[in-house]
DNA sequence: TAGTGGTCTAGACCACTAT
DNA sequence: TAGTGGTCTAGACCACTAT
């Protein structure tokens, strides 16, 4: 569906095919078998996109080229069903995304606008990503660096976030968060032992804690995230200004069964990275 | 829409009847008129509310009512399909805004479950609120004492935010926020002269700003929300502690049609106000 | 009045879960 | 296999905006 061909129907349900164009999110071109689905690292099946994921990530493709500028108004819902060959509920669902995301401005009567404010609002708070991801959507090279890795048992406030018993055996991570070189902030994480593969040693955890639960059939869906300022001391390692005042965020993750997955608390180092949230009435 | 007498339809597009209840919401009984809608204080007229609404209003009410314990299920999208006379994609886009405020988990194949954190999340930041509505909805009682108001000229800073020339003359006002007799943040507000009647003097500037704006048609529809740490003994006035520690949001909010209407810069006092977000992926 | 988005329906077919 | 939610369509009618 690139954006130089758009008049190529991206799927036609009435016939009862379903024309999967390989996502740009999955990067991996991993073989696509027949019904449309590719085989994840556990050996599942997993639908890669639908119509209206794959229309929207086509509009802010033609966003992020500046096919249309700040201001100006996006093709109608009528021309979007026509150009792409699906249904207007498809279009309409495609552009609420786009909204919801900042990117545009529907109005009644008028038309779809692209939003003045877009750019602010890259990777914003309301989306659930991985530490790597934030950073990167930020345009900047993220590195995790272990300051300590270790299976033990949980304590008593950790035990009630993720619904274990306490002294539970837990994988507990401390992570220096790192961005073009920069330390960005000081990270706690701790997953249930359960969740994880039964031979997983300290020194095979890898950077992407994200990816590990994935891989262990446990997909971070929803992250329940209590926000707080901090300063003191006793935040973080090695050197450091005590002075320094933090972004404290709170998390506690679940999967789409709302299971929780992974408790973190992040101290991100005030003015070295800018959380943005849009908040819609 | 009552949770006892769920059989009656809320309404028959079918026959272009739109059977309007009164919304819970909009609490002044003001004279509907025929097709379903209220006057405003403008005298404009506002369509009240949709069935979608309706119903995620009806199935809000019977959760917090503990019709459906934490964890058990909700009738199947057929049986609120019949049980409330609506349309199979108004039912589920009624329960698709209640798992989007984290009071419900869906699940595939399985059905609609009560979330366990519905009650962590009750106004989370990613909800556009006023402050006082925020406070209520934690269950506290706001008072906003004015520390000052006054018309003066935008300063850059305010005006770049509000894109407005340097010097534009605006109504600033800075007022100590107040819960339950415990203040709980400072907060500093910049509203463009030309959206206010131009016969407003200082002393006739309600507590509600939100409330100003909708009156004079500037309706707050999102804020872009950046998000920070500070302390200082610069922050707030009055006896306080200089140590604080403050979650700081600055704040610009637009209307609809995204025009900037009100920057507001508020510093709450970490401990004594707790901001959660949802997060999804 | 013409053109835009907003709401809602009925129905088809598919994917997932649990048994 | 039965029952659940997920995706998508085609179409009707309405509300809002601009002229």
């Amino acid at each position: 569906m690139l954006p130089s061909e758009p008049a190529v129907p991206v799927g036609d349900p009435q016939e009862g095919v379903n024309v999967v164009i390989q996502s740009e999110i999955g990067r991996t071109p991993a073989p696509a078998s027949a019904d449309g689905a590719t085989p994840n690292s556990t050996g599942r099946l997993l639908r890669t996109t639908n119509l209206r994921v794959q229309l929207a990530e086509g509009l802010r493709e033609r966003l992020r080229n500046g096919e249309w500028a700040e201001g100006s108004q996006l093709p109608t819902e009528a021309a979007l069903t026509a150009e792409y060959g699906v249904s207007r509920s498809t279009v309409r669902a495609a552009l609420q995304q786009l909204e919801a995301q900042g990117l545009t401005i529907t109005r009644h009567g008028t038309g779809t606008f692209v939003s003045p404010y877009g750019h602010a609002i890259t990777a914003g708070l309301q989306e659930l990503q991985s530490m790597s991801d934030t950073i990167r959507s930020h345009g900047m090279e993220p590195t995790m660096r272990y300051h300590a890795v270790r299976f033990r048992g949980a304590d008593a406030a950790e035990a009630a976030a993720l619904g274990i018993p306490e002294g539970t055996r837990v994988l507990a991570t401390e992570r220096t968060v790192i961005a073009d070189d920069i330390i960005v902030a000081y990270s706690y994480e701790v997953i249930p032992g359960a969740l994880l593969p039964t031979d997983l040693t300290t020194d095979a955890v890898p950077d992407s804690l994200f990816g590990l639960l994935e891989q262990a059939g446990a997909i971070p869906h929803t992250a329940v995230t209590e926000l707080h300022a901090a300063c003191g001391p006793e935040i973080g390692w090695g050197e450091r200004d005590p002075e320094m005042v933090y972004v404290y965020l709170h998390q506690i993750h679940h999967d789409s069964s709302a299971r929780p997955i992974m408790l973190s608390r992040t101290y991100f180092h005030e003015g070295r990275f800018q959380f943005s949230i849009l908040r819609v009435r």
